[in-house]
DNA sequence: CACTTCACTTAGGAAATAGCTG
DNA sequence: CAGCTATTTCCTAAGTGAAGTG
């Protein structure tokens, strides 16, 4: 074990226990990241079976798509499929249409958007290759910098000083983020200051020698008065400012590969500005620099109109490599990485990617359950590396915990996972609350999010853990080198994948119950939702206006309640009116009673609605659900499970979700299993 | 093989926008 | 229709894991 010295402690107060309030209005003390016992239990026979149900429902058309799902150039066809598609399309074969395509193909891309490009019917490149064509404007540059006008004033040391435009760019940065808390921040400061200092002219470098003596109010009223003058404006003015960015969009933030136009994901370099890092970042606070042309690699086929650097400058580099996806790239100056300008999660090239990483992890089902009882059987190893390798398998599979790569010492904030757990992450309880051997987790995971968690765990588990000592350098590699052999395509993050989605599709599975109405189900799939959340450990901060807004939702509910009351009155009348109406047959009378009828039918409704939008969101709090549906649940489950309910997949997913999962919503039927 | 570089996915929070209510 | 809240979109940091390098 990796022993490092400092203590969880000095984020431990941050993070305080919560006390979770479940549906039933019990009060449960959970640290809230536990998950719950329906999700995953011991003892093992539950886990290491893979629900019954699965294989007996398995349809012969999916294990086509399995095992065509390679790789491989392949063409996904089936006679569904067949018959969805034109008949024009299955009569031109697909190569001379693209070959033919690609020639003529901008001017048709352009002007017919091309109605709902159905990818996912395509053959898809088997040769390494990404893109035959690709063609863009490249990137959009963040605007040049307007110096403040003259009557914002910089004082240091109580003088007024006027800045060089280089210095006072920079100092606007600073300025600009006043406000937060991290600018309070030792590090955040010094290495802003360090930074600043490299802007400045040798007789401000002089002259400006304490931070703490620079008075930014100024440019930060300013800035302030900014953004409220903008939010103030004419609807004319937001209106122009709207079109403009439409036009930039339309004119950017596309390209065409292939014979598609595809959308961009970031078409805009980022602006220069103040480095945030997430956590403890020792290099929060340093400089982003500005990115140039002639920091700009250009990424496009050869054939195709090249983009213009802007007048009076050049790119770094045009390149034409097909065998990669970026559009753009450049180095950025805080760690020195390269970042891309990539496609929109909608286009072809992401989408085919998304669907066979959920293929991938549809194969680890198959062969979970060996998997599962090899690494038991390994924990038993006279050899230490393969017993701690099964011990972290088996963290990775139960709690689905990411791998841990190394990183850098002090050039990131000290964040860990499975593989690059220390000794003060983890402690071992013989007993605990009535249980045997159980495993606590502390410490901080991806973005510095706190993962806490105690798991009773299997006996030689924890045996194993006492020498549960990753010292191995590149243990993920050898992990990962491991489970290569185990399953083609599998590496750690698949069973977070796997795990995720099963999850999904049990909870759905029993959850869900015919009788209730629409929003009770949408409520059971946010909570199946939920259930992967916590497993992933996908928090967030309970948003600023939390309590206010939920009591708001109590205040809109007793209101509606009160109403109920009165119209139950109401009712009640109506009951002896009904009488009457009958007696009268007036036409008039019978009206009203249905109209009232109808009003308590609605009140009721909307009672219902509102107490569950209640539920869910207290449930929510600190739960983040977004990123488990994107990144991790295959999305075929959940349109499955809409058909299967006749649930409005829009209920389930927006726009720009329907978008990316257009594949998933194209392909899915209702007894999709996953 | 050990280390670095590169490409790409996953992530939470901020900003912008949509939608609602009084 | 303003003002607020809820939802969506944008932003870019922070991971994973394979490929490249010497």
């Amino acid at each position: 074990m990796k022993h490092k010295d400092g203590s969880a402690d000095k984020y431990k107060d941050k993070h305080k226990e919560k006390k979770i309030k479940t549906l039933d209005g019990k009060v449960k003390k959970e640290n809230g990241f536990a998950s719950p016992p329906a999700v995953k239990s011991e003892p093992e026979d539950n886990f290491y079976h893979s629900p019954k149900n699965e294989k007996s429902l398995k349809r012969e058309r999916d294990d086509d798509i399995d095992s065509d799902f390679k790789p491989k150039k392949v063409k996904i066809e089936n006679d569904k499929k067949v018959k969805k598609r034109k008949p024009e399309e299955e009569v031109s074969p697909k190569k001379t249409k693209n070959k033919r395509a690609v020639a003529d193909g901008k001017k048709k891309a352009k002007k017919e958007p091309e109605e709902k490009w159905k990818w996912w019917e395509e053959e898809r490149y088997t040769d390494g290759s990404k893109w035959k064509f690709l063609e863009h404007k490249g990137p959009v540059f963040a605007p040049p910098y307007e110096p403040l006008p003259s009557q914002v004033k910089f004082f240091y040391d109580g003088k007024h000083m006027k800045l060089r435009p280089e210095a006072e760019e920079v100092a606007t940065f600073f300025a600009k983020m006043l406000d937060h808390e991290y600018t309070s921040k030792d590090i955040f400061r010094k290495n802003f200051f360090k930074d600043w200092r490299k802007e400045m002219s040798a007789e401000e470098k002089t002259k400006l020698t304490d931070l703490k003596k620079c008075d930014f109010t100024e440019m930060s009223d300013y800035f302030k008065a900014q953004s409220e003058a903008r939010k103030a404006m004419s609807k004319d003015a937001k209106l122009k400012i709207k079109e403009e960015n439409e036009r930039l969009l339309q004119l950017y933030g596309f390209c065409i590969m292939d014979n598609h136009r595809e959308r961009i994901a970031n078409f805009r370099i980022e602006p220069p500005g103040l480095f945030r890092g997430r956590g403890d970042h020792p290099k929060m606070g340093m400089l982003k620099r500005r990115i140039r042309p002639k920091d700009i690699i250009v990424n496009c086929s050869k054939d195709s109109k090249h983009p213009e650097p802007p007048p009076g400058t050049k790119w770094k580099e045009v390149r034409h490599d097909n065998k990669v996806t970026w559009l753009v790239s450049w180095t950025e100056n805080i760690q020195g990485s390269i970042k891309y300008i990539m496609l929109n999660p909608s286009s072809r090239i992401k989408g085919e990617k998304d669907w066979q990483k959920y293929e991938t992890a549809r194969q680890l089902k198959k062969c979970v359950d060996r998997i599962r009882t090899q690494y038991r059987e390994d924990w038993k190893s006279k050899e230490m590396r393969i017993r701690q390798r099964a011990v972290a398998l088996y963290f990775i599979d139960k709690l689905a915990l990411r791998a841990g790569n190394e990183k850098e010492e002090g050039e990131t904030a000290d964040t860990v996972g499975c593989c690059s757990l220390r000794v003060e992450h983890i402690k071992l309880y013989p007993e605990n609350d009535g249980q045997e051997f159980v495993v606590e987790f502390d410490f901080l995971g991806k973005d510095s999010i706190r993962y806490y968690n105690k798991v009773p765990v299997e006996k030689r588990v924890r045996t194993g853990n006492q020498c549960f000592c990753f010292e191995d350098a590149n243990f993920t590699s050898v992990l990962n080198k491991h489970l290569q052999e185990l399953m083609d395509g599998l590496t750690a993050k698949v069973f977070r994948t796997y795990n995720a989605s099963i999850t999904l599709q049990q909870q759905l599975k029993q959850l869900t119950s015919a009788e209730e109405n629409l929003p009770a189900k949408i409520l059971s799939y946010n909570r199946a939702n939920r259930a992967v959340a916590i497993l992933c450990n996908h928090q967030r901060a309970p948003p600023k206006t939390f309590e206010k807004s939920m009591q708001n939702l109590q205040l809109r509910l007793t209101c509606i309640d009160t109403k109920r009351d009165q119209l139950s009155d109401a009712k009640r009348e109506l009951k002896s009116s009904k009488a009457d109406a009958k007696v009268r047959r007036d036409e008039k009378s019978k009206k009203t009673v249905e109209t009232r009828k109808k009003a308590v039918e609605r009140t009721e409704e909307q009672l219902m609605k509102l107490e569950v939008q209640a539920t869910d969101r207290e449930e929510n709090k600190q739960i983040a659900l977004g990123t488990s549906k994107l990144n991790y649940l295959d999305p075929r489950i959940s349109v499955a499970w809409c058909k299967k309910w006749s649930i409005p997949v829009e209920k389930i997913y927006n726009k720009t979700q329907r978008e990316k999962f257009a594949w998933a919503i194209d392909m899915a039927e209702d007894d999709f299993e996953f």
